[in-house]
DNA sequence: TTGTACGCGTTATCAT
DNA sequence: ATGATAACGCGTACAA
């Protein structure tokens, strides 16, 4: 398999008889070329197969065209059967597809590959960043955005918003929830929160703490890191902690789904016993057994929203907001 | 937020008082420099905070550093619940990471943004291109490869092989599960087999005739996209057709999951009067109604091995085989 | 409208 | 061991 020498834009002039210069223009669509002239360029490059170097390209308009989303997880975590990066990914290349953007996909779970990642942003190999699932006062963003490069956040940034974010409404969806349980009826309402490193773990965990206070209710933590194995043992230990519980606000559909499995296997029915209520509203929470009631979150719309914010600041687009935050629901089924 | 100067090697240079070519070695880790010289360009480098330009490098090493991973499908396609896209992603990136070559994920599922992909890929701005998930017979990994830029497969190519693929063994997979139903004394087995344009489905169901052949049992076949929705469908025009079947072969796990809400919704048992397989044996269906007997493909070890085989390509490393094609083994749990 | 010439930041090939 | 200097492929003032 050789390597067969890609056309310049040397070549293409003179095959088409004239300058670098002009078909320069052509390539890049300027006004101000001939009819004629163009037609013989176009057809130059077509039969020569050109494409343009994109790295001549970069070096002098110190553009590349494409935007990482940094994920500071290992791989084996983002990918797991858990559905929120997934999501992310979709938003956002919907969104990048649109402007002709390509997506350069980071993982950065380890200290090692978190530097790599910086280096490598810093390097101006892409024109934005964003970042997703963020884990406690990460100094990266914020530096990221003084060395004048574009980032935007998917999640309120722990210690100090430095950078434009993204996030949705948890302290609202939470309420909402509870609130739902207590109008039910329920009285001993537990919860499964999630890692108080995430600002998605903090609000949740907030929201409860401050809705409960507000029907004068006692409360019950248990701690989880979203993952379904987590969700299952925190139940299990909330159970040792209160057996009298009637309901359980989970912060997050995969434990919540876990909860479920451990609600069933100490006998309690759900919701006759124990009402539960998750937060994601993923597609696969239609077909818990039974049908779990959850706090639709929009998490496609999130890495749209990210993508957008992230291109209008690239493009200088003037009075982007700082901080987007979009509206959660509680979507009732049979669960709660 | 003003994009502050980035440091050239030429400042380095006069900070450390040498010239540029010896601040290139040093940052390229060249043996040939005295060590006083070499400290110091090293203390210049931190102290201007140098990174170098990764476009001017590509331009005259022409080497990117990153591999793109193309599939062929839209954005909502590839992240809905399905989880197999997520597993490539994990075991490609596990690899790439360890490779320190960054990830660049293009989907494209329309054809104006295959047309997109082809270019930026014959643009030299990736090093290598992985395939994931390829329908009929598409014509770009093979125009990719004759340009010279190193290409896998995940998934034999239909239409003749002209690249190297990464590919499981799904007819021995399918085999063994047919043959358990057997056993089990199963004698009216349908099948919901899966796309016919791709290899994955095509395999899949000839594993499933030939294997009722060898058998001597009559087939029913419907047929499915591999989600959900498409395997409710499926199962239910399976039961219209025969009323009387005892199991079901399914080419998917969503699809066997959606299966399995037909039947139940249909009032028949699993496993006592139909039994049912899947195939991929994702996580989740351990905790499916009633947990999912399936095929497991290693899909996070095919993006693994893709991986290896792009950069083994990258390398030159030589006697890399053309096909590699990994074990399937049936995972027995109690819906079958 | 078209062409000339310079510069973008590196690496690599020479001399020294 | 170190330093000039020539590519690498392109965009773009500037001149014509």
């Amino acid at each position: 398999m050789v390597t067969r020498e890609r056309p310049t834009l040397e070549a293409v002039a003179r095959r088409a008889g004239v300058s670098r210069a002009t078909v320069s223009r052509v390539v890049n669509g300027s006004t101000s070329v001939a009819a004629s002239i163009r037609e013989a360029v176009t057809r130059a490059v077509d039969e020569l197969g050109y494409v343009p170097n994109q790295a001549a390209r970069s070096l002098v308009t110190q553009r590349t065209e494409s935007i990482a989303l940094i994920l500071p997880e290992t791989a084996n975590r983002v990918f797991s059967d858990d559905l929120f990066f997934p999501a992310i990914i979709r938003g956002v290349g919907v969104e990048l597809e649109a402007a002709d953007k390509q997506l350069v996909l980071m993982m950065a779970g380890s200290s090692k590959s978190h530097g790599r990642v910086e280096r490598y942003a810093v390097a101006g190999h892409v024109d934005g960043v964003m970042f997703a699932s963020m884990h406690g006062a990460d100094p990266l963003p914020g530096n990221l955005a003084r060395l004048g490069i574009p980032v935007v956040c998917s999640g309120r940034p722990i210690g100090g918003p430095d950078v434009p974010y993204v996030d949705v409404d948890h302290f609202g969806g939470v309420a909402a929830g509870i609130r739902h349980l207590v109008a039910g009826g329920r009285r001993r309402i537990a919860t499964i929160a999630g890692p108080q490193d995430m600002v998605a773990g903090i609000d949740r965990l907030a929201g409860y703490r401050a809705t409960l206070d507000e029907a004068g209710l006692t409360q019950h933590v248990q701690f989880g890191d979203f993952t379904r194995e987590s969700g299952i043992a925190a139940m299990r230990r909330l159970l040792l902690d209160d057996p009298q519980l009637d309901a359980v606000f989970v912060a997050s559909d995969m434990m919540a789904h876990g909860a479920l499995l451990a609600l069933k296997d100490a006998g309690r029915r759900v919701p006759a016993d124990v009402a539960v209520i998750g937060f994601d509203d993923f597609e696969i929470s239609r077909y818990s057994d039974p049908p779990l009631t959850t706090v639709r979150q929009p998490i496609a719309d999130m890495g749209r929203t990210m993508a957008r914010q992230v291109l209008g600041l690239i493009n200088g687009v003037p009075g982007l907001p700082d901080a987007v935050v979009l509206p959660t629901e509680l979507v009732v089924r049979e669960s709660a």
